[in-house]
DNA sequence: TGTACATCAGTGAACGCGCGTTCACTGATGTAC
DNA sequence: TGTACATCAGTGAACGCGCGTTCACTGATGTAC
């Protein structure tokens, strides 16, 4: 077996994972096919078999990203303890410790948003948060059932973002959410 | 008086109008120097005059952006009814109306956040909005006075953010918010 | 009132950069027979 | 078991694009005297 193959194997895998690496490093405005080809130490062109363009890798990238996270929200749903809270914890933990991917996931305008899987991973997202939110179930939206569902969204989703735009103060800003998810 | 003056007069405030122009028509990253140059009909160079850098204008413009945001508050705050109610029908309507300038008003990564005036413009805007929804005053952070007013904050922000990412149902959106900022 | 001069605002050409895409190619793999 | 061939995955050079910055310049304005 050769230093360097002349087939990577799991270069797409590869990609990925160097992609994340640099949109948590350096932010997704420095996301470019060269860069995670670079990264990789391939050819920049090589990715085009793999993803099409670089829409199609982020999209890639933000579906996983919906996978994940939906993962952690259903685990948080089943724990013990109060879930409506446990699942705020899970969904700010989960922007605070992978930003770039969030802001990824969250950002419709790089995505190719009408894509079978991307769609399906964060339908899978969404569920969990409905599902689990929905204490007054008043409303039978197709998107999110009942306003304490959409407040509580709201609410959450809100607080991630003002936390990673550094608008609110640093370590007891995740202290003060537990109390207003009283609410 | 010729057709073309040398000096065009009011340069830093046409470029400014320019910017804000092509923010809302073709997004943030679509904004350079030099569209809004060529926008202006004016030499690609000329803006380092007034602004230095791209950064040094996308601050003025979001601290404009602020400005605006803090009348716009303060005159729902001070209307009649429920003011808080009031306030967050005019976050999100600041949001909707022009969502190029308050996703950049709120996109900490490409302004000089150290900048004065910016910092000025953003803590009239945040005052109001501390001021009004502090209705339980139990807390004393420097930010932000109390949950309820940083709840409602995020409440009303994380809506906005959604609604912009397209989350959100497009027309019944704004009445169900005016339901939950009830609670 | 007039003149000299400093300062300011805008020009336009040039530079180098990183990017996505294209294209003919080559190495490797798998499959049909 | 072996051979031919199609397909796949990656190469590397080339192209054109838009960008920010720099620089010597020029037109216009204002100010000192």
């Amino acid at each position: 077996m050769p230093a360097r193959p002349y087939h990577h194997g799991a270069l797409r895998a590869a990609l990925l994972e160097a992609a994340e690496q640099i949109l948590e490093r350096d932010g997704l405005d420095q996301l470019s096919l060269r860069a995670i080809s670079r990264a990789v130490g391939v050819s920049h062109a090589a990715p085009a078999h793999h993803f099409g363009d670089l829409r199609g890798l982020l999209t890639v990238l933000a579906t996983l990203g919906f996978r994940r996270f939906a993962i952690s929200l259903e685990a948080a749903a089943t724990s013990a303890g109060d879930p409506l809270r446990a699942l705020g914890r899970a969904y700010v933990q989960f922007a605070r410790t992978q930003p770039g991917l969030f802001l990824l996931m969250f950002h419709h305008k790089v995505l190719a948003g009408d894509d079978a899987d991307f769609q399906q991973a964060t339908a899978e997202a969404f569920a969990t948060l409905s599902r689990v939110a929905a204490v007054s179930p008043l409303g039978t939206d197709t998107a999110v059932r009942g306003r304490g569902a959409l407040a509580s969204w709201c609410l959450v989703h809100g607080f991630c973002m003002l936390m990673l735009d550094g608008r609110l103060p640093s370590q007891p800003g995740l202290d003060l959410l537990l109390e207003e998810l009283l609410a």
